[in-house]
DNA sequence: GTGGTCTAGACCACG
DNA sequence: GTGGTCTAGACCACC
């Protein structure tokens, strides 16, 4: 199995939300490749004990991004076409939720050196992660 | 100057949120200062077009979170700043807009270093505001 | 036996603050535990004949404050116990309801000693329930 | 002047509330004895800085229940019938405020020990005021 | 089915 | 005039 996805269902982040979100940054940091399958809707949604539906949006968003593409009767594939965005869009797109971030942290009585050490913390756990990916890839 | 509030219906934040964040913006650059008188909830629901349970809603979640309060029959004022929630608390309260930042962040492209750039600048910004609003308060 | 909820509408207090305290209560004494689902805002506005947005809202306090928390699509759930606020906030968000009762007590003519009592009679009969509570958990 | 009257515009607690308060313990303390006369309304409402209105809705409800009475023309007076209740209807009365305050307390996090000292605080406080009046009265 | 958001409009308490 | 509570009913997102 090429990709490792995790979920929490105590989040208030919607369970659709966090598998797009996985498999937009596999396919980025080539845990994905071009060409690879994808688990079936089925075989995925019981591994996560999850409502198939589910699964079935978040690969049809997907798809309809261009990052998935369904190949009938075969199953879905990893696509040729990458999402890219241009500098300016890549800094519009996180614009919002950075502005939510800072703006959070600071009502809450965070510090800004407490802030930054959030930030690293979280990028250390990523980091590892995807070490952890690369091995047994 | 009254402060200025701007909300856009088309946007898939809740109103009520918008407005949230704008009022805390306010208050954590200065613009509002303690003691400082918020637009009573009719009028700023007039003002905005919107539905006054929609500004009172606001109101009631700004004032359970301790950055205003309410004179019953006066109106509704910027309360004194201080520590409402506990240290782990305040970790959890800013947890899901920190995941929701980075996530964005990975999907959209960004490498660590430029997350942690973009997260300087903010705080940056940030501290010239403040310092801006409190020579001319 | 789902949770036993009961309220006066002739009552000054509002119902969503006789449905809140009624939860709190129950979490208090054991009879709702970690992971346990409350009924449905429909289900329970259905039951209590009151209207679904004064139940949503009882529950959306109780989140806020840590009781509870909403699994979208799934319900609410009694939430882990925490310390939410900072000691001095909580000494803050205790003081109201502290002068109400002393208030009440010396208006009404009971001597501080009296007063003493039936705060000690209280304590112990909330300690017995929780024991009895657990018990039978 | 035979009495001292504060109030707090910052509490949720209504300012004819906090002077109905004050009055009844004022005679049920001795500070006002039977056939003092009060301020009058306007002198009362100066003095406090509240709305005229205001002072007058508590003589109003005060004189309702008979702990203060209105002399045509001569002003307001200390009745002779005093507010007596019988020893169960002190408890039924000050039931609702104790479960209030004893839950509250509990929910946000306090001891048992926390909330006996919170307690102890407030009659100190009273206790010292009582004297404080009684030496110049 | 679940909860979340919003509107429209009523009534009350307070000053 | 102010904010607080409640109802009735709509529409949406999620599972």
């Amino acid at each position: 199995m090429a990709i490792e996805i995790r979920i929490s269902t105590g989040s208030s982040v919607p369970i659709y939300r966090q598998l797009f979100d996985q498999f937009c940054r596999a396919v980025l940091t080539g845990a994905l490749g071009e060409g690879d399958q994808v688990p079936s809707v089925r075989a995925l949604a019981e591994r996560l004990v999850v409502n198939p539906n589910t699964v079935a949006r978040t690969y049809g968003e997907l798809i309809r991004e261009g990052v998935l593409e369904a190949r009938k009767g075969k199953g879905v594939f990893v696509a040729r076409r990458r999402l890219v965005y241009t500098k300016a869009e890549r800094l519009r797109r996180v614009q919002e939720p950075l502005d939510a971030f800072v703006n959070r942290a600071l009502v809450v009585g965070l510090t800004p050196g407490e802030i930054r050490g959030l930030l690293e913390e979280k990028l250390a756990v990523l980091e590892k992660e995807q070490k952890g990916e690369d091995s047994h890839g």
